[in-house]
RNA sequence: GUGGGUGUAGCUCAGUUGGUUAGAGUGUCGGAUUGUGGUUCCGAAGGUCGUGGGUUCGACCCCCAUUACCCACCCCA
């Protein structure tokens, strides 16, 4: 009924306290795709229909039931992006990046996607990915390149543990026959026993049967041939060259012949990171190479690699092991009002502070000094200054340290550099506190 | 699309075998002698008990339907 102050289904607020978060896990992804030297595409969050129907696979579920599909009013089909690689190669190869950009081109994007799913734990109809795509090189070297990004940021997030990497090949168009034909041939001896879902899988794309996670079919996908023994040589060879690439870095690993990504376009290496914390939907991160996808959209023949990291559930699996870094601290200065002339004087420093680059708040309120210092204290305001006729007159005030009590006296016209010195020392023993006091070094310096 | 669970204040939850003005904690706002926070004390605001039916003298409580959310299947980030 309250239907107009209800959010759509599998949608999630991002709510003032808890933006930071989002804030912290995007900056840190920025900062290791700078060093890794990827740059940001950017691509709009509807595409045609037909981009997605042809890119992401007409066979998988993400195109047969889970698109946000509409007609505009030109009466053309649209649809909200349901991953990000269709979109980015689009833009590639619209904007001619293939032949005017230097090659391998390197890009990256962290935007919102949209599945008409039942929502869960870390599964969203709205859901935020991270993905980069390496484009114009077929070598091992990328598919490492791209795994490292991803254990990169992992890493630098403080998800060192619990997070597990799994990677398998699942060949290329010319050895692939030869798989499906051994994998038919063995389910063919059980068929009465896979569940109706995999009947299907049968015809349609065998592969699947082993990601199957009813029991029995799971038992009996362990007997299974297993796809890397019908890998032709190319193949073989490139997945050797992965695995001994991405153990020279120090990258652990684990082979997994069940990984079998969901899209349509993955070839050759494929790749997740797996988090048992995130409820059943475990995978962070998932990816792998698509060498045949540029071509299929009516582009050059091109390869390429990348993944898709799923935000939601990134921050998911930060909050369960723990590794949040501390919330932002408050602002360095609440300027309380006592009176008429407190409170205009109290307006003139946080104007001048804040144009000075500090962050400052102010009563909004018309509030007792006591509430203005409640206030002050619920923000996590370092310092307070508490402004009256008297301060006004005199010219002189003091910041208060709300931390310890202690207070600072300052001259009104000076409040930039007091301002700053407080704030200097603030930091400098919060360092000194930080590293077991003591350090003469630094401390002198001030 | 298929199962299971749950809907009582902004949030987390009590609410006796159905009994009359529905509670607590927390949060918000205000106060505890003149202009100083965090602890404490006092007070206030805030709920058509998800919604619609039904049973009953009487329903937050029992029954049916519906809806929303959560968890799982499926799929995937």
């Amino acid at each position: 009924m309250a239907n107009l102050l209800t959010k759509p289904r599998g949608t999630l607020d991002t709510l003032p306290a808890d933006s930071w978060k989002w804030q912290y896990v995007e900056n840190t992804m920025r900062a290791v795709l700078a060093r890794f030297g990827f740059a940001e595409l950017r691509t709009p969050t509807f595409e045609a229909t037909e981009l997605f129907a042809r890119g992401v696979g007409d066979t998988t579920d993400i195109v047969n039931k889970e698109m946000y599909t509409f007609l505009d009013k030109g009466g053309r089909s649209m649809t909200l992006r349901p991953e990000g690689t269709a979109g980015a190669v689009r833009a590639v190869l619209e904007n001619g990046l293939l032949s005017s950009a230097p090659l391998p081109l390197k890009a990256y994007y962290i935007e919102s996607c949209f599945r008409y799913e039942k929502a869960q734990k870390g599964r969203y109809r709205e859901f935020h990915q991270m993905g980069i795509e390496c484009f114009g090189t077929h070598e091992a070297a990328a598919d490492v390149e791209v795994i490292s990004v991803a254990a990169a940021v992992l890493r630098e997030l403080g998800l060192v543990k619990g997070v597990e990497l799994r990677i398998n090949s699942i060949g290329c168009p010319k050895c692939r026959p030869a798989f499906h034909a051994a994998l038919r041939e063995y389910f063919s001896a059980h068929m009465d026993d896979l569940c109706g879902l995999c009947h299907g899988r049968f015809e349609k794309n065998p592969m699947r049967i082993l990601d199957c996670k009813e029991e029995k079919c799971h038992t009996i996908a362990a007997g299974a041939p297993i796809g890397l023994d019908y890998l032709c040589g190319d193949c073989r060879e490139h997945f050797e060259q992965v695995k001994a690439l991405l153990a020279g870095d120090g990258l652990a690993f684990t082979i997994d012949p069940h990984v079998v990504r969901g899209l349509d376009y993955y070839t050759n290496t494929v790749f997740e990171f797996v988090s048992a914390v995130v409820g059943t939907q475990g995978t962070i991160c998932g990816g792998g190479r698509y060498d045949g996808l540029v071509g299929m959209l009516g582009g050059p023949e091109t390869p390429g690699v990348g993944f898709g990291m799923g935000l939601e559930r990134t921050l998911l699996a930060l909050e369960e092991f723990n590794v949040l870094p501390a919330p932002p601290k408050g602002p360095a200065l609440y300027a309380v009002g006592a009176d008429e002339d407190g409170r205009r004087a109290a307006r003139q420093i946080t104007r001048q502070l804040r144009s000075a680059g500090f962050a400052v708040e102010q009563d909004l309120s018309a509030r007792s000094v006591k509430a203005q210092m409640k206030a002050a204290n619920r923000l996590g305001a370092q310092f307070t200054t508490v402004l009256g006729g008297a301060e006004v007159e005199s010219g002189k005030a003091v910041f208060k340290n709300m931390e310890t009590g202690a207070e600072v006296p300052y001259a009104l016209a000076d409040v930039e550099s007091a301002m700053g010195e407080a704030m200097f020392a603030l930091t400098a023993a919060a360092f000194d506190n930080y590293f077991g006091g003591g350090n003469a070094a630094l401390s002198e310096e001030g």
